[in-house]
RNA sequence: GGGGGGAUGCCCGAGUGGCUAAAGGGGACGGGCUGUAAACCCGUUGGCUAUGCCUACGUUGGUUCGAAUCCAACUCCCCCCA
């Protein structure tokens, strides 16, 4: 099974990281050699990361458990300007207290995934607003612009989508690309660095840096991305109904960052198991075979590793529990969504629909009430036919709370205090 | 600087004086089928103290019995020319 010679590339293609590089067999040799230094860059665009960059945060996991020394670099420079890959349209311009606010959210997760120390192989955090932020521009022109023609600029897909559908590339996003390139070469210069990875959007942006070393660096780089990931149906990762899977405990409960890996599709099971856990192959195999009902015991393992690593095993064995009580039992776990309403008025009668509402359950009465008329709507696992029916201290259960349920999967707990 | 086009609900997109809370699609939510899956089928999709009321078609005024629809000014965006 080892085709290459170095573990880290030997589990990256195993494990299905592995979508395009510069040269493979070149970076093999060098990791099979000794460690070697790689980053990826995250934009500051919100306080928290979520399960679309967890790829990237898996392979820096993966390659720092290979030996080898993982670079975070945060893009507070970059942020600054926009990343157009990917993009159909320019985003909005981020204000300068947002990208630190939300850079100082997004640091939180790393500890989670890598060490971080001063050792051969432990991680370090960098920004490159420390090196973008003071840039004089004629000498930046002068130094990088020649290395960049314009005529190749445009031959790559962030700038070549744009231009094809019409839409307006503004000259702040082009440069976009150039100011990654440099930090590639920074982060060589400074950190003996020779290995960007990154998103399969991140290609072009990657060989530039590349190219930009050989040419005023004289280093051989390497990059690598991965690939883009999508549900089997064709849906983009990390995004659901009420949001995005937040990685940052204060942006999404441990108990709803569960139930998304435990709602996986079928099909996505394997490769989910390769990316975001860290069992053996063969127990991934194992557990690939599994089909019809039992294939549900293979997503609550995955749903049990992932929360491992992102919110620690206590986190994960709490959401399970609730989780098997909930749906399977019927029952109600103690992680669900709770929520805290004086005594007195529950005593005093509340409207069903008031209650949905405040539970998170519905977003507006009439969204509470189309909930009842379609018959989604549960108290205590009895079906709400009525929306003008009152609650009353007689529906407090013998736990001492009352359960809501809108539709099968979503849950709330009234605890009366 | 000149000329042209545009701004509609979560998104895309129709509508060009009353029948418009606004077609259609996407998404989302609920139901059915199942396995807390996918696919498929059905329903719903502005708010409210609800046979009515309020808010809404970039902003502000105006015309009119009545405006998303007409007029004026403004803001923002795009395209072409200079």
């Amino acid at each position: 099974m080892a085709q290459y010679k170095s573990d880290f590339v030997n589990q990256l293609t195993q494990r299905g990281f592995m979508h395009q590089c510069t040269d493979l067999d070149a970076l093999d040799e060098k990791c099979a050699q000794g460690p070697v230094t790689a980053y990826i860059g995250f934009d500051c665009t919100a306080p928290s990361l979520h399960v679309g960059s967890l790829v990237s945060i898996m392979l820096l996991r993966l390659f720092q458990q290979t030996g080898h020394k993982p670079i975070v670099l945060m893009g507070g420079g970059t942020t600054r300007i926009g990343d157009p890959s990917g993009k159909d349209e320019s985003r909005k311009l981020l204000t300068d207290a947002d990208i630190t606010n939300n850079m100082n959210g997004i640091k939180q997760v790393f500890q989670k995934y890598l060490t971080f120390g001063e050792g051969k192989t432990d991680a370090v955090m960098v920004n490159n607003a420390d090196w973008l932020d003071n840039l004089k521009y004629i000498e930046l022109l002068r130094d990088i612009g020649p290395h960049f023609t314009v005529n190749r600029m445009l031959t790559f897909d962030s700038v070549k989508l744009r231009l094809e559908r019409e839409q307006p590339l503004t000259f702040l996003e082009f440069n976009y690309m150039i100011l990654q390139a440099f930090d590639f070469v920074e982060l060589a210069k400074s950190h003996n660095c020779q290995l960007q990875m990154g998103g399969s959007d991140q290609w072009g942006n990657i060989v530039n840096g590349v190219e930009l070393g050989r040419r005023v660096a004289e280093k051989q780089l390497y990059g690598l991305t991965t690939p883009l990931l999508t549900t089997a149906s064709g849906a983009k990762m990390g995004k659901t109904a009420d949001g995005a899977i937040w990685l940052n405990d204060d942006a999404l409960s441990h108990y709803d960052y569960w139930q998304y890996w435990r709602n996986t599709e079928d099909a996505d099971v394997g490769k989910f198991l390769k990316l975001f856990t860290e069992l053996p192959m063969d127990e991934i195999a194992r557990l690939e075979k599994l089909e019809g009902q039992e294939i549900n015991d293979a997503k609550k393992v995955l749903a049990d590793e992932a929360t491992k690593l992102c919110r620690g095993t206590d986190a994960a064995a709490e959401a399970r529990k609730t989780a098997e009580t909930t749906f399977e039992q019927g029952g109600m776990g103690e992680s669900l969504p709770t929520v805290e309403i004086a005594r007195a008025e529950i005593e005093a009668g509340i409207g069903v629909l008031t209650l949905f509402t405040q539970a998170g359950l519905a977003s507006s009465n009439g969204d509470a009430r189309r909930l009842i008329k379609g018959g989604g709507a549960k108290i205590n696992d009895q079906q709400v036919s009525d929306e003008r029916a009152t609650i009353a201290a007689d529906a407090i259960n013998q736990d001492g709370v009352i359960k809501l349920s809108a539709g099968k999967k979503r849950h709330a707990l009234i605890k009366p205090v």
